[in-house]
DNA sequence: ACCCAGGGTCATA
DNA sequence: TATGACCATGGG
């Protein structure tokens, strides 16, 4: 839920939202499916875009409805088929199946989201028109398939992605001078 | 008064 | 398949 929930929002936005569905003990499956459209909204509303996000909410809780309200059995399949199985949710594109494959079922798949798209670009690691299965295939390739480690690693990401520094070349103070995302080297 | 925040859908060409 | 409009609140 938190994932649909971030989507182009900053995160404590998003803890008064769940706060909220708290206190009115809506955040489980079965009650999102229960509760009106418009009184989800409502609880919704600090985390922004609160009727699409409303729906959205709805339709995850549809898909662990399927899987009969237990994540366990939600999560039982194959990483791939699971991804696809995500995707055909309303509201859930690759990034946001990506963070619950990887935050939630602990798969080892790596986020691809702004700032790292940022970061890349800055970089020059990738062209700006990247896809968004070819950045993740550029770190997937060049790091160790870990859950722990691709879950830290999108954190760094995320931290240095906060810089809104822009200038190019990059300037010799930006932290993005002296790192490089891979273990062996920009090249390859 | 801006700018931006850990996106996604839909209509259009 | 690529681009743009649209969704909307809260903090800097």
């Amino acid at each position: 839920m938190g994932a649909v929930l971030t989507q182009a929002v900053s995160w404590s936005n998003v803890e008064r939202a769940i706060a909220n569905l708290k206190s009115a003990d809506a955040l489980s499956p079965p009650t999102l499916r229960r509760i009106p459209a418009e009184e989800l909204a409502r609880l919704i509303r600090p985390a922004g875009y609160y009727n699409v996000k409303a729906h959205k909410l709805k339709a995850l809780a549809q898909l662990m409805g399927d899987a009969g309200d237990d994540p366990a059995r939600l999560f039982n399949g194959d990483t791939a088929g699971l991804r696809h199985r995500l995707l055909g949710v309303y509201g859930v594109g690759e990034e946001t199946a990506d963070s619950i494959l990887l935050y939630a079922a602990s798969r080892p798949v790596f986020v691809i989201d702004t700032y790292t798209r940022r970061i890349i670009g800055r970089l020059g690691l990738a062209p700006p028109t990247a896809s968004y299965s070819e950045l993740q295939t550029l770190f997937m390739t060049r790091l160790p398939t870990e859950t722990e480690s691709y879950n830290e690693y999108h954190a760094l990401l995320v931290r240095l992605g906060k810089n809104r520094c822009r200038k190019t070349p990059l300037c010799p103070t930006c932290p993005l001078v002296t790192i490089c995302p891979f273990p062996q080297g920009p090249g390859q």
